[in-house]
Parts: C-alpha cells; structure tokens; sequence
DNA sequence: AGTATTGGATACCAACACTATCCAATACAA
DNA sequence: TTGTATTGGATAGTGTTGGTATCCAATACT
C-alpha cells in the first residue's frame, strides 16, 4: 500500500507518518521508483504499536523509539534485554544511587530479590519517597496489602507470557506498558464502586 | 521565613517558586514590607505537595492546580469533589462518549458499579481499546484476576481513608496519584522476580 | 554606609510532537 | 498524451510546557 493509505489505514495523519520515518521509528517503505514506496501489514502493525505507546501508555517518542528498538533487536541476553526495555518505560530515572533503603526494607520484608540495579528499584524507591515527602507515608501493613495482590497479579502475567506468539519483549513491554494504565483505571472504578456503595450515590 | 530559605528548604529552586508564585500554585507570602514577604510551614507543606505531584506523579501543572484548588475548596458535595479531583489526573480523556462497552462489559462481570460519568470509565475504556489496537488484548481471564486482585487493594484504601488525618480530598488524591507508581514499581519488580527465579538470574 | 536580598516584571530558553509548505519526480487516469 | 494527484524528501514553522535568567528599585541587615 502507499503511504496515504497506511495512514488512512492507522487513522495517523499523513504528515505524522513521515515524521515518524524521518525520526526513525518507522521503517522505509520498498522504494518501487524514486518517489514511490510501497509498505505492508507490518507497516500498519508498527504504527498501532508506535499509536499504542504514545497515546495509551504517554510514552515520549525518544522511549518507544528505544523499544521498538528492542522489539527489533534483543540482543543476546533475554532477561537484561527484558530489563532495559522496562527500565525506558516512565517514570524515568537517570540515578544510579548505590543503595535504595526504603525499597531494600520493603523487598527484603516480602521475600523479593533486592537488586539496586534494576531500574524498577530505582523508581519504587523514589514513589515511596515521594509519599513520604507529601505527608502520605505507606504503612507496613498497606505495603503488605498492595505486595501480596500485586504479586497475584504479577504470577498470572509470567504464566501468560510462556503461551505467547509475540517475541518476550515486545510481550514484556506491551504488557507492561499498556496494561498498568488498566490497571489504574480498575483500581479507581473499584474506590468509586465502593465508596459509591458505602457513602451512597452523589445525591 | 524568607523566599530563598522557602526554596532551600524544599530544595526547590528559587525561580522556580517565583514561577509557581506567578501560576497561583503557590498562595503569596504575607507582605512584611515592600519588598518582603514572610512563608510559613504550609507554604513548605504545599510545595512538597506540588513536588510530589509533578515530579512522582507526572502531572502537569495545571492539573496540579485543579487539584489543589479541590483540595483548598471542595465545594459542598464530597463525593463529586473526589471524582472531579480523581479526574483531574491522567491520562487525561476529554470525551465524554455515551456508551464504554468494553468497560462495561468488564463491570459488569465483576459486579461493580457502570457508570459513563466516571472519568475513570473513559480511562479504562481506552486503556483496554488500546491493548486490542496493539494486538494485547486482554482475555477474561487475565481481567478477572486482576479484579480481584485491584479490589482487595482499593478495599484496603478505603478502609483506611477513615482515619486520616487529612481532607478527604487529599487523601483521596495523594492516595490515588502518589501510592500508583508504588504499585507499577512493585509489579515490576515482582516481574523480574519471578522470571529471575524461573529462568535464572543474568549470567 | 554599604552590601545583600527581596518582590515583581519581563524576557528568554530548550524540549517535544507535530504540522505545513515546497519541490521536482513520477504514477496513473482520461 | 496530457493533465492531475501523489510521492519521497527536505526544511521551516507552530504551540505548549516548564521552567531560567535578568533587571529593577526598594528595602533589610551588618
């Protein structure tokens, strides 16, 4: 197909398709002259992809250009490749602090491997710091609450993952960034449904 | 105190308080004179406040001052308040479709409350439509255990929201932007856990 | 008396994600 | 064949966001 119809095809306008060539997150098309190209279904799967990433999960394009990256070329090590295209996904930590105690104590409380070289460290530590500053400090016990569902959560998603057809990663990072932010939303539809039902509707 | 301890206190830059100052995120100081004004510990309490929600959180200012304006004026209905205030954090969904029915199909499965008010319902509805467009779908399965999963989590919250200390409001908002990094944190790092743990750590 | 700091205003800045315009070459339709 | 539409490719411009930087005269502090 052409250009005009890959862009119809994706409902993404014309000019932003090229500016996704000219930054890299699309590939070229077939040249079939010097101003013609032709691109394919996996042209159109690209761009849900590059579409998915940025409007779903808000993803800069800088980011999924660095996964798609991934996606493209993992490298030799699964689990490290897994790990960095994690570590671009928001939010965003350039530090490499040699010791994360808040993150550490937590871990270590829950039987979790403490590793400060994984990015997620990084980001846990800094969001339970951030809780803390604003006067909204986590208790042991919600800690322990939020540890214990979210490592159901986290069981169901590795199980899954084995079954898959996609490539590890593009699972991984698909099903990391697109499902959090359902994740999110079901969890305030649930404050809602039960605040709703113990305070009664607004009215 | 003075301006610039205000800024080193909170380690915020000074022109950078001056610029909240300029937005209204941030009440004036009472004025000792001219060209001298006097901060207190609220106006510590509510840049770390505005921290917390910028950088932890992500949001931009302008939601950050919709938000403190619910928190300093929540109007008469508490339970309007928190969905307004609730809403006002991202992703942002501007529409207001009359019918989610991927949202809804999902509540009501798992008997909760459909409402299309909710902006929450928007975000969830989007959220799921853009697992589909990236070919992630979720299956009823993977919903239904993370139900259960975000239910036992938000049953914990409100529980908890009782006894606070602070407004509704800002429970309810701090609670919802600040504690959801810590939860996308925790289910990172259980996800590197457990394929740490199955398929052996990087080396 | 002299230096430092203040509130307040204004100007400037870079990053980001597009969007628009122009071009000559070429595809395609009548 | 003639004319219109579309193409790849290049370049320039746009609006928003979240700040920084500079300048000022007035005023604190020492």
């Amino acid at each position: 197909m052409r250009i005009s119809a890959l862009a119809e095809r994706t409902g993404v306008p014309l000019a932003t398709v090229k500016y996704y060539l000219r930054e890299g997150l699309l590939q070229p098309g077939i040249l079939t002259g010097a101003t013609q190209a032709r691109y394919t279904e996996d042209h159109v799967h690209r761009l849900q992809v590059i579409k998915a990433l940025t409007s779903a999960a808000g993803l800069p394009l800088q980011k999924v250009k660095v996964i798609l990256g991934l996606i493209d070329d993992p490298g030799g090590d699964l689990f490290s490749a897994l790990g960095q295209a994690v570590a671009s996904l928001p939010p965003y930590r350039s530090d490499s602090e040699p010791e994360y105690p808040r993150a550490r104590a937590l871990l270590e409380r829950i039987g979790q491997i403490y590793d400060p070289g994984y990015a997620a460290t990084a980001q846990l530590e800094h969001a339970l710091e951030a809780t803390e500053e604003a006067g909204m400090g986590m208790t042991d016990e919600r800690l322990q609450v939020y540890a214990q569902q979210i490592r159901g959560i986290a069981e169901f998603d590795l199980q899954r993952m084995e079954g898959s057809e996609l490539s590890p990663i593009e699972y991984a990072v698909l099903g990391t960034a697109l499902y959090e932010p359902v994740i999110l939303a079901m969890r305030r539809l649930a404050h809602q449904d039960i605040a709703a039902k113990r305070l009664g509707p607004p009215g």
